[in-house]
DNA sequence: GGCCAAATTGAATATAAATTCAACTAATGG
DNA sequence: CCATTAGTTGAATTTATATTCAATTTGGCC
């Protein structure tokens, strides 16, 4: 029937996001975006859209690696509730590549330089933020069931605690922090929540 | 003997400040500039040079608002640490215009988005950075004098840990969160940190 | 094998960006 | 009151930027 697609689209998009990540919405030009991802011009447009739709769907991979970190940790049932947050900050901060660590948080990045972003590019932004708060605060939850927080915290505002938290890591994260800085730093955090 | 100026340097340069501090380094087009200071585009480059040195100028214009405020708060003698820490806080997070609230910090901003900034770019944006870990290390190092630090906590990691949590907070802001929230994260930091 | 649907290509377009510059303007001192 | 010095102006230039599009390619199906 007709032609077959000759790019891998996770592999661009992959490639995009990261291009996105590194340098921000409105540093990476569309050139930037078809150098690293090697497809063409008129193929960006015709299968991505353009360059606001395209950075979309890039935050929406970004946000399948942040859901694929948050099911193997904080979503992970055979863990008890520190210990899944413990994996979690882990995951995100040590065990991963020098040069996504060093790019800090694209979320927390495109907050940091969003003002003219529209609504649903926004929304987009929003959403894997919300779906990590929404995990961390059913472990908070459980926690707090069984006895494991601090008294006086509610687990809504522990939770806000661990979040900020982690946000300024991802800062200095692109400060030039090392996995094992950022650890020390959240995992502080995390035992003035403890009982 | 030569015309004198018409614009108000100080002026130019707060009005120029906002504009880079609201939407950062890459979407604020010249035009831009020149729309939020009123001055004309020849003048801009004549008087404060390129949109590189421009921009520089413009976080000498930002060290100096925070260096009031730090001179205020942290280095006011008549307040014990704990209580200038506080008070820095306040003076940063809440007694401050929604406008400015709303922004975040422009630092943090400038490190999320920076990758492109050249050497004496970053440098200029650290300085600030810099200035306040300073002063808040130094009056760890007093309450830490004072007996006043968790035992086991150096007077450099509680420093760290709280521009942590001030770095975070300055994500929060842009991300719509109130001062008393704001305010309620860092304090609660703050309180980990006392003996 | 020839035709069709969809993908690919890069040149062309349009718009916006940063920067330069020559003409003009204003105050001051001789 | 003119010459001098420096500030102001906006049009002109150059370079990027995002986006479109008509021509071309590709692989399967009748």
């Amino acid at each position: 029937m007709a032609r077959p697609v000759e790019f891998d689209e996770q592999k661009v998009l992959t490639n995009a996001m990261e291009q996105f990540w590194r340098e921000g919405y409105e540093a990476s030009s569309v050139q930037k975006l078809l150098d690293c991802t090697g497809i063409n011009r008129g193929t960006l447009y015709n299968s991505f859209g353009d360059k606001d739709t395209f950075f979309k769907s890039c935050v929406d991979q970004y946000n399948k690696l942040m859901d694929q970190q948050i099911t193997a940790t904080l979503k992970n049932s055979n863990l008890n509730p520190w210990d899944a947050i413990g994996a979690y900050v882990e995951e995100t901060l040590v065990n991963v590549s020098n040069k996504h660590r060093s790019m800090g948080c694209l979320l927390v990045n495109s907050v940091c330089e969003s003002i003219n972003y529209d609504k649903e590019m926004k929304k987009v932004v929003r959403a894997s933020l919300g779906s990590i708060r929404k995990a961390v605060l059913g472990r908070m939850k459980e926690a707090q069931k069984k006895g494991g927080l601090r008294k006086g915290l509610s687990a809504e505002f522990a939770t806000e605690l661990l979040i900020n938290s982690l946000q300024g890591a991802r800062v200095n994260a692109r400060d030039g922090k090392t996995g094992n800085q950022l650890k020390d730093l959240v995992k502080f955090t995390i035992e003035s929540l403890k009982k």
